[in-house]
RNA sequence: GCCGGGGUCGCCUAGCCUGGUAGGGCGCCGGCCUGCUAAGCCGGUGGGGGUUCACCCCGCGCGGGUUCAAAUCCCGCCCCCGGCGCCA
């Protein structure tokens, strides 16, 4: 019984309890799925009573050779088999509900999470790069620095940034999110030309890094099955994130980190491979069912975009460590970019289902005076490989534990051409293009290399 | 999409026709033996329950059915291989 919630839940229910109540759930499902596993374990004790007794019988059966003493052991299977199966009826039943209610239990939150349960709970750990700030939102980024004790060096500058929406279709006209509404609906958009660039070019510059750390590149499927999907997240979360295909048992990936942690599904990993790191490159879809108006113009939280994500397949004593060697290298990509950025740990009740503790990484947006999130890494333990079977086997004694998953973005395009849009552009609405993506935009004759101009004149009031 | 062949306990494989406790090899784990290594010998090798080494149940791609009894017979689905068709 390696499963680390189903452990807990029979020796220490109420540790269970307090990190459903941290996540802000009702820990009362903790003492139903107790007294479900109970039931679940008598009805097995009894079932499997009748069922020896039967089986008992029915290896009489083939040694019988007088027909009489045939007949009547016949009768016999057949008497309790009548017994048998209103009792199975009876654990079936009991261990659907008890199956449903332990796959819907939300991971173990890590010691190391902060209380809370909105955004403003969770907490900085550290602050990168010298933001630009309008002198207008001055106070508000003293709030979102000073409030954890960070002094964090900035630039004051007097005009205000256009945002990344208006730089996009306005400044440079480079987008089009209404006709794109026209064909697809809102949160749908065409890029044109210098941002296709700078899409394809931020993929390149985040595989190329990645693999340098000898991470194996992978392009997996796209689509995946109901099961798999059911291994990597939560109910709530495919209700409101996933697109289906018609009369197919198949879904768009919201993440590559799907199709990735699915590679390994339902094998038994010698721990002498782990860890495994993959990155992987894929377009994301995403239905964004729970947004509401949140973000609705350009870029920034859409129903496609491209990602280039990083995956680890860890031996559970190793995955702490792990989780920083991702945040790290997230860091470094944003860093190389030249974006200021901040780290929080996510509070646990924004954490979502699958992890047991997740970083933000978020980029300061000048124009919106905030920081936003670019990127996320997080620890999801033996959440997704219990429910995927995936599990790591020990030389010594043999063991078989369950693998620990990680995942964490390398770069999400779209988010992280905002985040250009509003840093490097300047008063004239010229877009300084980051030097470490020259090297992919110069082989090509018609790509930009270091500014993107704006179509018109910027206009300031 | 059609026709044919196949999917067995990590890997390979027997068993399927003719229903009656799934056998062997490799690998691995533990032990014995042995100057060392190798070989050899013995036991173990999936999931679950349990009074935790007694024992029991389940497990032969998945799900149903027939039967006292299903790896074995029947039906549906998934996947793999070969052939045909279609196709960027």
């Amino acid at each position: 019984m390696p499963w680390s919630i189903l452990k807990l839940l029979r020796e220490n229910p109420e540790e269970l309890k307090k990190s459903l109540k941290r996540r802000g759930m009702d820990p009362g499902v903790v003492d139903e799925a107790v007294r479900l596993d109970n039931e679940w374990r008598r009805l097995v004790r009894l079932v499997d009573e009748i069922r020896h007794r039967h089986n008992q019988v029915t290896r009489m059966i083939a040694k019988a050779r007088d027909p009489e003493e045939r007949r009547r052991l016949i009768e016999e299977a057949k008497r309790i088999i009548r017994e048998r199966e209103e009792l199975e009826k009876k654990l079936q039943e009991i261990a659907r509900e008890r199956e449903k209610l332990l796959l819907s239990l939300p991971n173990i939150v890590h010691e190391s999470v902060p209380d809370g349960q909105t955004e403003d709970d969770n907490v900085p750990i550290k602050f990168w790069g010298v933001p630009r700030v309008w002198r207008g939102h001055l106070e508000e980024f003293r709030r979102q620095t000073e409030r954890w004790g960070f002094k964090v060096p900035h630039e004051v500058i007097d005009w205000k940034p256009v945002g990344h929406a208006d730089m996009l279709e306005k400044v440079l006209a480079l987008g089009d999110t209404y006709k794109a509404a026209q064909v697809a609906g809102s949160r749908f958009y065409y890029l044109f030309d210098d941002i296709v660039w700078l899409d394809a070019a931020l993929l390149l510059y985040a595989i190329d890094f990645m693999t340098r750390k000898g991470y194996r590149l992978v392009l997996p499927p796209y689509m995946v099955r109901y099961k798999v999907l059911m291994g990597v997240i939560d109910i709530e979360t495919f209700k409101d994130a996933i697109y289906s295909i018609k009369d197919e048992d198949l879904y768009l990936i919201a993440t590559a980190e799907h199709p990735l942690a699915a590679l390994y599904m339902e094998t038994d990993i010698p721990e002498e491979e782990l860890p495994i790191k993959l990155v992987g490159v894929s377009p994301c879809f995403r239905r964004e069912a729970g947004a509401g108006n949140r973000d609705l113009k350009g870029i920034f939280r859409v129903h496609q975009f491209h990602k280039v994500e990083q995956f680890i397949y860890s031996k559970p004593e190793e995955s702490w460590d792990m989780l920083e060697e991702l945040r790290e290298n997230t860091e470094e990509l944003f860093r190389g970019l030249g974006i200021p950025y901040r780290v929080v740990n996510v509070c646990a009740g924004e954490l979502g289902h699958v992890a047991a503790k997740k970083y933000d990484l978020e980029a300061w947006m000048p124009a919106q005076g905030r920081y936003r999130e670019m990127a996320s890494i997080s620890n999801c333990t033996d959440w997704q490989s219990y429910r995927l079977r995936i599990r790591l086997v020990r030389r010594k004694g043999m063991v078989r534990d369950y693998v620990h998953t990680l995942n964490a973005t390398a770069i999400a395009s779209t988010r992280t051409i905002t985040a250009i849009l509003e840093n490097f552009q300047d008063e004239d609405g010229v877009v300084t293009i980051p030097k470490v993506l020259r090297r992919y935009l110069e082989i090509f004759p018609r790509a930009p290399k270091d500014y993107i101009y704006p179509a018109r004149r910027v206009k300031r009031e």
